[in-house]
DNA sequence: TCTTAATATATGGATATGCGTATATTGTAA
DNA sequence: TTACAATATACGCATATCCATATATTAAGA
């Protein structure tokens, strides 16, 4: 499991900080739906999603095609402490990201 | 001034890390001071406290031959809010340092 | 089994980062 | 001024990071 040099290096990146901000605030997430929400590229975000789990902050689990992450539930009550406040810190940003997934077609969440 | 992110790259070093805590925890520090605690060398030390001071989450004033860092009064409440979770988070590490400064001769605090 | 969708990984190159060493700067005191 | 103490910066190098592109993997459905 990582420290807190480690965790702050996890949200160091903007596309990193995002998703893991985005996926604690709505519980799951699929690779997809990253891909829309920050608009990139599904490499990138995959890369970007591969480290945070190798660090243990998030953890997979394949339905079907997809692959969901969510927040490790393996992680320490600090880290968990330090994510909510980070969300908080956080809401103009996740809050557009919110809204493109709200309007994304097509979700997989449901199947 | 900084972003999240930013904030967060600040803080994942743990020679920056370290010092950012520990200057919190203390309310100001020099550099001789931060060199004692943490058992590093002057340049990589003033080196780090160079960056975390262009970033806006540290401000400097000389006093004499010393120079003091504290937490800058312009960082945003919510890097205040994190700062104090990752002190709560930290606080093995920083105990550790914060001996080491209780037991250091000489020290320039008082003049 | 063939195709396609979703995701993961490999590769190479550009840039960033961190370090030790050497040197510059600034203030103090003689 | 000269010398010294505290701090800052410059330089060169090794390594890490990030990206785009191309390719591999896995599961679903025809």
């Amino acid at each position: 499991m990582f420290n807190l040099a480690q965790f702050f290096k996890c949200l160091s990146d903007e596309t990193r900080l995002n998703a893991t901000l985005l996926i604690h605030q709505e519980g799951e997430l699929c690779v997809c739906e990253l891909m829309v929400a920050m608009d990139d590229s599904q490499p990138k975000i995959s890369r970007h999603l591969a480290q945070l789990r190798n660090c243990g902050l998030l953890a997979d689990e394949r339905r079907g095609q997809w692959v969901f992450y969510k927040i490790s539930p393996a992680a320490p009550d600090w880290a968990m402490a330090l994510l909510k406040q980070a969300c908080a810190a956080h809401q103009d940003t996740l809050s557009t990201l919110a809204l493109k997934l709200k309007n994304m077609p097509d979700r997989p969440s449901c199947c």
